[in-house]
DNA sequence: AGTATAATTCGATTAAACTAGAATTATAGT
DNA sequence: ACTATAATTCTAGTTTAATCGAATTATACT
């Protein structure tokens, strides 16, 4: 996993509203969650929404698979781990005390 | 911690140049590193990088003591450690499993 | 005092992100 | 076919980030 796709989903989950979103979507487990239910729980537009749900799937941190009227959201959950390994082990290498104490 | 200081930090990191110095300064351990040594190995211009700096400052992602005419900069790792609290216990919560398999 | 080095701040430009109303697409139900 | 709902895409305005040369500040050395 190259440094720049890191960053990319850091940078992605890096905004209030996609990351309350995430935080969500991860509650949610497995069965996640339709769009229009995020826009509940958010109180934000449709569209304004739709764009930060586009964000996310474009870092790969979150899929869509659609059920009739509804687009289901569900956390990807290899991406997050990539992003937390890259955090706890190729990025604090060698010091993980510091960051385990 | 509250969700919009994490998703700052996130931000933050969330750019290719401030996640290799971070990723630098971890490395260095309590040590840290110089803010020309940190420029040397990312070759970019001095005052590109001291915006980047200010940005990690901002987030409270790091830290700068001066020596004499050098300013050595540190990983603060509490700070990181309250956003891999955040991933793995906040955001994650009951649904470790899939994430940890 | 004069010079050199480390690093920031200033200033200006370019690029990208954020927001949201309006229009559109897709599906389901009657 | 018509209507309603779910969600995206379009469009445009505003704001914020990124970049970097030039000027400035701060310290050290001779």
């Amino acid at each position: 996993m190259k440094l720049e796709n890191i960053a990319h989903r850091l940078a992605e989950l890096g905004h209030p509203a996609r990351l309350e979103t995430f935080r969500l979507l991860v509650r949610a487990g497995y069965q996640g969650l339709p769009v229009k239910d995020i826009q509940t729980h958010l109180g934000i537009p449709q569209s304004t929404l739709s764009h930060h749900l586009a964000h996310l799937m474009s870092a790969g941190l979150i899929s869509q698979t659609r059920e009739g009227r509804v687009l289901r959201c569900r956390v990807e959950y290899p991406a997050i781990k990539e992003v937390l390994d890259f955090l706890m082990h190729d990025c604090c290498a060698g010091v993980a005390s510091p960051i385990l104490e």
